[in-house]
DNA sequence: AATGAATAGGATGTCGACAATCAGACAACG
DNA sequence: CGTTGTCTGATTGTCGACATCCTATTCATT
């Protein structure tokens, strides 16, 4: 009866299940960013009264997928230029301060789960399955991020995964160097298997920056319109 | 038709408004760490039906304040000591970030900001308005988190600052040294205005570690027997 | 032609009620 | 005596409908 995990139960919920229907569908792309979604319109097409989808609508925008403004209605969340660099800076604060503190006390555990990570990362990448890239990638930056042992850190870092993994859609979608991706993941760790916090960081700076720089040309050269949306909720 | 401010148009929206009541409430101490909130009772108290109270529960969730789990109830978040040395860490990797940006480059106009709040926050000091002070110090604490110009960033903070505001008011609610008080912004300013980032960091560090502290002891000494509480939610 | 008001349509905000589910108490059994 | 099964009361989850407010069209006026 011990080091037993079950998997969660079910949680059922209505308005969690729609609420992740919704979120794959905007990952997906088949809602576009900016439109609105209207309460009617959902709510009968997944079968369910206007309450539980208002529920779920909520859901989504704590996780900051949909921006709902009073009286005007639901819209999915857009992305402006500067909301990906601030996303992205955000991420060099957090992820940095995490790889740091596991760089200088490596948890040979921890390590080892960064391995399989990225061995599965390495697999998707070769298969072509980008969404499993973006899982796996996102996995390994969850588990540096979980390295301080700060509940409220990792909240923090898992409140930006849902744009995180929008726009890691997007790099996948274009670029699938399966050495490349791979090569990146690798170097983090080796670094902090090495014991060098400031390789570390410096390592995880380069490799966050140029996602981002990658990811922000990606989105000017395929809409060079953009740019005009909200830029918070 | 420049640098005009308008004042926030009332929201009107009866959750905002009751979830305001209830905040509130909770800093008042009125609804205790750990008290479920019960739907119909609520409800009936404020005169509106359970949807919108469902939705200033919501609200106040996405606010930290209360912990709802599915078809058990909502209850008033509580804080363990894990929860407080989470969030000062958390607030200490934020801040600093932002101050030593704001450090090395000052703005004089934000400078004069903190200035002005610094002052009101020694008027509330030796007046002994408590609420006051809170109010102050956490705009202080704000402005510093704007200098990166971040929306991400400060929104990240804005999603700690109901739990410090709480804390705050423990800690300021027995320690009422209106010198000390003010003398410790004062001292952030001052290393802002020198152009030390290094220092200014450092100070920042020490302000919010030692009030964590403090904060800590004061639990402790009031609640000999808390720590039990859930860590997430 | 441009501006403003009045109106019609539609979507969100709010409500009260029913149904599904959970906590606790109690009894039956090993 | 401890455990399991059942029952009951209470609370959350879900629903459909009405009220309120916003948007856009139309039309009169300058």
């Amino acid at each position: 009866m011990e080091g037993i995990v079950f998997t969660p139960v079910e949680t059922g919920s209505l308005a969690a299940r729609i609420q992740e229907r919704l979120e794959r569908a905007i990952y997906a792309g088949e809602l576009h960013p900016g439109q609105r979604l209207l309460e009617v319109e959902l709510a009968d097409a997944f079968r369910v009264s206007r309450a539980s989808l208002r529920e779920a609508l909520r859901l989504l925008e704590n996780k900051g997928l949909v921006v709902s403004v009073p009286r005007r209605g639901t819209f999915v969340a857009e992305l402006t230029e500067r909301d990906v660099r601030d996303i992205y800076n955000l991420r060099v604060l957090l992820e940095g301060f995490a790889i740091r503190q596991l760089a200088s006390a490596p948890d040979p555990d921890l390590l080892r789960q960064l391995e399989e990570e990225t061995d599965r990362l390495g697999v998707c990448a070769r298969r072509g399955d980008h969404i499993g890239i973006v899982d796996h990638d996102i996995a390994i930056h969850r588990l540096i991020c979980g390295a301080p042992d700060n509940a409220k850190l990792l909240a923090v870092w898992e409140s930006l995964v849902a744009p995180v993994r929008a726009l890691l859609l997007v790099k996948y979608r274009i670029t699938d160097d399966s050495d490349e991706i791979e090569r990146g993941h690798r170097g983090l760790i080796e670094a902090i298997r090495a014991n060098d916090p400031d390789l570390a960081e410096d390592r995880l700076k380069s490799h966050i920056v140029d996602t981002a720089e990658l990811v922000l040309r990606i989105r000017e050269r395929e809409e060079p319109g953009a740019g005009t949306g909200n830029g918070e909720g």
